[in-house]
DNA sequence: TGTATTAGCCTGTATATACAACTAATGTAA
DNA sequence: TTACATTAGTTGTATATACAGGCTAATACA
């Protein structure tokens, strides 16, 4: 893959980070203390310390003096993105998150298709439609494309059990992402899915997330414009930190 | 305030931090090295450059080895931030951009409005109204208030010449902000004033600006839905991108 | 038994040192 | 002039060392 040799804390954090998203290390358990890394990796503490300091700094880890380091327990998709999944955002909220699946099923690309996904028309490619709820009123309608060779396993999943967006998090974490935000007024048929009201209009996110520089799932999210506002911070230092209970 | 004294790095990047926000060190321009700032301030080299590659982490710096360390141009990355003035955005496009000026004034505050900006009534207020075109195309409809003691002189500017968002981002550089984006229909004048079609949707961007913590300005941003969208990229791909013309 | 102390591990910070890679400017030889 | 080598300054990384401060559990002591 790449012949350029990482730095050495890079390839520290990019170890516990794999364990992290392949299950090895679950949440709130505990990684490996600085001298422990020193023993098992043959490193200086100092490169431990801040392989494990910046993975902190991240959010992937909560660490505290005299107690150890430990995997955050996070909602699931809010590593570096302020990209939320539909489904945490809706209990988080209080309310109660349920979804309808419309369609599932493997495809070959159309030649649009294959080019916004950046691949040739040969590979294969996963579709799938559902409608997100929140207190049983829609929220979303998700019409997603997922590459078949990073998710092989995508057509067997249960989608109403785990969302699209937290089970592709779960493979590995979506490092990049690009999302375009229009206001457009819906066809029938994802008016009716939305149960909205006659001309009133859409809020359609067009996202499209990497792995590795490497585009991975590329999907339309229509929201009833009435029903749903996009809400964005920016600034240099709004890292919210995690209590400790 | 914190009687605790603070870690010398720590330090350091808020010396540095103040110096970019009170003017002292202007984007693009360079700021000490690390052995410079060992000398100045008497610290390690490491720690020197442990404060120096945080603030690069947060957007604050660019720094190239071999090179130097530089303040963030913010209208790169501002690209983001979507504090970056409308008039910048359609000029890069290579389309030529014009604006109406519709209202400009200093107001007493309802007392929703108070409220919004967290400030009392008995405080003043600028508002204006403008709308701004791309190749004489109506682009966005500008609705904004501003705090008075923030921009004593926002009254007496010609928005022809200078946007609001490049004259505010000239008194001192914006660095928090908070955005809602949702879809609306628009009222009748708003749709006239952008030249809409008749129940075409609007992509209305509510947007809050802080500097130091305190609330400047509140405004509300109307787009025809059809000529507009709202991009943004979210991942570590954005840091590199500077420049080196 | 109950309490206080201590030992040991953890993170957080700070320093000194070293080498590598990159860049710009300068000097030098063809 | 041109091409190449040198040099100095920069960031990037890595190590070894040290001490402070937080926390826990074992230990010593009354």
């Amino acid at each position: 893959m790449q012949d350029k040799q990482l730095p050495r804390y890079q390839q520290l954090k990019e170890l516990i980070i794999n364990k992290i998203s392949n299950g090895d290390l679950k949440p709130l358990e505990r990684v490996p203390s600085e001298n422990q890394l020193v023993k098992m990796m043959g490193v200086s503490r100092m490169t431990a310390n801040r392989a494990l300091r910046e993975l902190n700094n991240e959010g992937y880890l909560d660490r505290k003096a005299g107690i150890g380091s430990f995997v955050s327990d996070f909602k699931v998709n809010s590593h570096l993105f302020e990209i939320k999944s539909i489904a945490d955002e809706i209990t988080s909220r209080g309310s109660t998150y349920s979804s309808e699946i419309l369609e599932q099923s493997l495809i070959q690309p159309s030649n649009d298709l294959s080019r916004k996904m950046q691949i040739n028309t040969t590979s294969q490619i996963f579709h799938i439609q559902m409608v997100h709820f929140e207190d049983s009123i829609p929220i979303q309608f998700e019409d997603r494309y997922v590459k078949r060779d990073f998710a092989p396993d995508f057509i067997k999943q249960d989608f109403s059990e785990i969302t699209p967006s937290a089970y592709l998090s779960s493979i590995s974490p979506l490092n990049e992402a690009e999302q375009v935000v229009s206001a457009i007024t819906p066809s029938l048929s994802i008016s009716e899915l939305l149960q909205m009201k006659k001309d009133k209009p859409c809020l359609l996110i067009t996202r499209k997330t990497w792995v590795r520089k490497v585009l991975v799932t590329y999907g339309k999210f229509y929201h009833p414009g009435d029903r749903y506002e996009l809400l964005g911070n920016y600034g240099p230092i709004m890292r919210k930190k995690l209590s400790n209970k």
